[in-house]
DNA sequence: AATCTAATAT
DNA sequence: TATATTAGAT
């Protein structure tokens, strides 16, 4: 029977709102290995999984649950039942695109599934790349629906739905405007359904930012491509494009944060490390941004870092559950603000991400260091001075607020950790040193190392100018503990790295720490040097089991740090943004 | 063909 | 503001 069908209880329709993360795909294939190996696929697509041995026991479900599906995909050579017959049964019955698959490719029977209506032809092994995209034909076969049964004129249909509202009355026609139709833009999942044809906009949360880097990271800096960082990451609805904007402002980032790096170093170079280059935080990259905001009942700082949907459809409704707080812990108002009024002037108060170049040859996630009370909505909520709660949204949408208008939710993957690269090789040398045997080279760190610690799923303001004021170093002078910051340059520079690279606070550095806690030393520097600076207990945290492979030490410093009240925060708030344009 | 960059649009 | 789109160059 069914030895593997779940049903997603309470998804009993298609969320047109995430399209295309949920399309709900049902898989039969009488091989359960392969059964297994789709269904991982595809559920790391963001997709709804049901997956069933017998070509009976599929249509059986077809039929059990009608609607209850937006595609299958089935085996060619199943023993209860040909590929074949399904396919003509669900043609006929449910009228589902379905794809077909087998080992061979044989011609006359590709042929033989088209002819019966397959819409995709799939040949094992199957690849994600493969199935990424069969949203597609979802989408297209609501398109043929649509169009059937509107009284549409059929030919300007596309053209129309292409544009938005605006333009068509205005009659405003974009200069491509005979291309909108093609088949590259029909399979853009910008085109989320055929009733709101709004564009989507790809809101870069701190998780896909996170995927981002890690891919970038990857692929090593030097060799990055919006394509290649596209495939890495997995998300079947970004687009090259997408990503390429993205990796263009990156680089202005860490174009702009090497800059004043090398500035820096060279105006304070000569003089103790400690007290000259206090303003090169930059270079510091203490990136787990935290909310400085110190007065709830200001509204100029209440609205940042707030929670975006991740994807917006056009200018509808833009989920703006703001998120401050402390260390990655958001802290919510419950209110939604729907404008960039403060957004904007707030600069420098908003929860940030730590992500960074320069890892690129340790193994990410050796450096991955989870933060349990950070990483979902159930964690464990930090005690503020101020009334106002915590808020928490996962990517997953687990949300302790009115579920936002979200599109294309986005898996939660945390478990990336990144590096951050200081020094940024420009296009000339990049092709100067065409794959240096040691990327590393590229990266000459100067202490600019960071792990990514960022959990939260602020999806604000991941390029966040340095503003002078957080730009406030001098805790890093009181540093009680620099013996986090040695090792994590360490690990982040590598074998070759040389040791002047950590010149900039060469003199408060200790080497020795323990393993692998490389993302949290950063981090733990800052916090250490948080707790030194203030004198504020530990509250009572319930939860926090200790990190595995992490030094108790850092554990309770991070989670001493994390519950500093906002405004004891102040002093270590620097570098926040990730970008900076 | 893919990518980069800058400029510009939304 | 952040992201998308476009154009022109590589």
């Amino acid at each position: 029977m069914m030895e593997n069908s779940k049903t997603i209880a309470g998804f009993s329709s298609p969320r047109t709102d995430i399209f295309p993360a949920g399309l709900r795909v049902l898989v039969v294939d009488d091989d359960p290995t392969w059964l297994k190996i789709l269904e991982k696929m595809l559920k790391k697509c963001s997709y709804e999984v049901t997956t069933c041995g017998l070509a009976r026991e599929a249509l059986y479900l077809l039929r059990e649950r009608k609607d209850g599906f937006d595609i299958v995909i089935s085996d060619v050579n199943m023993p209860d039942m040909d590929g074949f017959k399904l396919l003509e049964h669900v043609g006929l019955e449910m009228d589902l695109p379905v794809i077909m698959m087998s080992v061979d490719g044989e011609t006359s029977r590709v042929m033989k599934g088209v002819q019966h209506g397959a819409c995709d032809y799939l040949l094992k092994p199957i690849r994600m790349k493969e199935l990424r995209n069969i949203w597609q034909h979802v989408l297209r076969k609501k398109m043929q629906e649509a169009r059937d049964v509107g009284n549409h004129e059929l030919d300007q249909y596309d053209e129309m739905w292409m544009l938005n509202g605006v333009e068509r009355l205005s009659g405003k026609k974009r200069k491509d405007f005979e291309n909108k139709h093609d088949e590259k833009e029909m399979s853009d999942s910008r085109c989320v359904d055929s009733s709101s044809m709004k564009k989507a906009r790809v809101v870069w949360t701190v998780d896909l930012h996170q995927k981002f880097v890690k891919a970038v990271n990857q692929i090593g800096f030097d060799k990055v491509g919006p394509k290649k960082i596209l495939d890495l990451m997995g998300i079947p609805w970004l687009t090259r494009e997408n990503v390429a904007s993205h990796l263009q402002k990156y680089r202005l980032y860490l174009t702009r944060l090497q800059k004043e790096d090398e500035v820096k170093a060279s105006f304070c170079g000569m003089k103790h490390p400690d007290v000259s280059c206090k303003e090169t935080s930059s270079s510091l990259s203490l990136q787990n941004p935290v909310d400085v905001c110190t007065d709830v009942t200001k509204d100029k700082y209440s609205g940042d870092s707030g929670d975006k949907a991740i994807v917006q459809n056009g200018k509808s409704n833009i989920y703006e559950s703001k998120v401050k707080g402390v260390v990655l812990m958001p802290v919510t108002e419950p209110r939604s603000v729907v404008g960039d009024n403060f957004d904007s002037q707030v600069a420098g108060s908003k929860i940030g991400l730590t992500e960074s170049f320069g890892l690129v040859n340790t193994d990410v996630e050796s450096a991955n260091l989870p933060i349990p009370y950070c990483s979902t909505g159930e964690a464990p909520q930090p005690q503020y001075k101020q009334d106002f709660k915590p808020h928490f949204q996962s990517a997953n949408g687990s949300s302790h607020q009115p579920l936002p208008v979200v599109s294309h939710q986005i898996p939660v993957d945390r478990t990336q950790a990144t590096c951050f690269l200081n020094h940024i090789p420009s296009r000339e040398e990049r092709n100067r040193h065409p794959d240096a045997e040691n990327k590393p080279s590229f990266f000459k760190s100067k202490c600019g190392v960071v792990g990514n610690f960022s959990p939260i799923e602020s999806t604000v303001n991941l390029f966040q100018p340095v503003s002078q004021q957080q730009r406030n170093v001098h805790i890093l002078e009181q540093m009680p503990s620099t013996t986090w910051s040695a090792r994590s340059c360490n690990v982040v520079n590598g074998p070759q790295s040389s040791p002047g690279n950590l010149s900039l606070r060469s003199g408060s550095m200790v080497a020795s720490v323990g393993e692998d806690v490389c993302g949290a030393s950063i981090q733990g520097e800052c916090f250490l040097a948080n707790n030194g600076l203030r004198n504020i207990e530990q509250f009572d945290y319930n939860d926090p089991q200790p990190i595995s492979g992490v030094p108790t030490c850092l554990y309770d410093t991070l989670r001493f740090d994390y519950e500093y009240p906002i405004d004891s925060l102040e002093g270590i708030v620097m570098d926040q943004g990730l970008f900076i344009v």
